[in-house]
DNA sequence: TCAATATTGGAACGATTAGTCAAAAAAGGA
DNA sequence: TCCTTTTTTGACTAATCGTTCCAATATTGA
């Protein structure tokens, strides 16, 4: 009947995403998001409704993924405090690109219902593993029992998030490694 | 000879900074700067030149006020340690007022060189008192003889951007505190 | 009182913004 | 081939942005 959509969705979005972790909701134009996503300006407010609902879907998009690549090194290693160290290891190893939830965060504060819930929903299920994992190096004895799960679990993404800044603000490789070590000696 | 200024240079800013602080440079226009610094439009471009310029000398302004406030707190106490646990425990107590310092870093990186001028003066000064706090720390048997103080200097701050992410993202007070002695724990 | 400077407020400018409209081109199914 | 729908493109709109200009008022020292 009709033509077919041109263009990947998912390529798009992670084109916007991409601009919108650089410069921010305020800092990113409708220019700048058409370039780098690669498709005409109809076609965005067609398949994307406005720059906001776009940003929003941005988030979510970053959310979904990182959390993936979060739980795939979190589950991995023999021993639970294997895939923590590997989770810390990779957060210091990408943390050079700027994160679109830090940056969500300190554009908006607490300021937009959309963006809360986006951010609830993401940390939740991350969390909810993270504590899991924990438990189980507190029982394989490689990590100290008096600390509270869900605050270890809270302190090692407070963490990830302080690093992250650090990186941003010209930290070098060496340093950042020095953080994550840190990071993790207060778990011991 | 001629009129004297009415208004006050550094409430003015004070204002401009209070502004900055929660909507961040592009996220604030000149007409809630002139609603917040109390003063006239053409006194604001007069004084301060332009929105850019205001906006440094706002990361700058805050800068000092904050760095003064952390070495008032760092350098009390009779032990290193208890300097540090009090630095620790006022960025805490007031981790939900958003950090101009931070916000900064979020949202231009080190894409400016003014600004980056600005974070690295407000930081060596910082990191210098922090490092020989540490020293002392490590000396007196409160902190740990294996860390670098460099490292543990940088772990502090990063520590601190981390806090304040996460009051900024919603979490509790309860929170807050566990990140600050957990953050204190790695250092033992 | 006079000259000089400060402050204020509003009007205006040019640039940029987010978002819309319309028309042409492209691609599917009948 | 023809009809329908989508994509693309560029022009367009209305609002907002930072910034400047201008006129009126206020305040100081001489």
């Amino acid at each position: 009947m009709a033509r077919n959509k041109e263009f990947d969705f998912q390529k798009a979005l992670d084109g916007a995403t991409e601009v919108f972790r650089e410069h921010g909701f305020d800092g990113t134009s409708t220019d700048m998001l058409v370039k780098s996503m690669k498709i005409g300006r109809q076609s965005l407010y067609d398949t994307y409704g406005d720059k906001w609902k776009l940003y929003c879907a941005s988030v979510q998009n970053y959310a979904v993924q990182e959390r993936q690549a979060h739980l795939e090194v979190l589950g991995g290693g023999r021993r639970a405090i294997e895939g923590i160290q590997a989770m810390m290891d990779r957060v210091v190893a990408t943390a050079t690109l700027p994160c679109l939830g830090v940056n969500s965060v300190c554009e908006f504060g607490q300021s937009h219902a959309e963006l809360n819930k986006i951010h609830a929903a993401a940390g939740s299920m991350l969390s909810a593993a993270m504590i899991r994992r924990i438990q189980d190096a507190q029982s394989e004895g490689d990590m100290s029992p008096d600390i509270v799960p869900e605050h270890a679990s809270s302190f090692l993404q407070s963490s990830f998030a302080g690093i992250r800044i650090a990186a941003r603000g010209g930290a070098d490789p060496e340093t950042l490694r020095a953080l994550g070590s840190l990071a993790l000696r207060a778990l011991e």
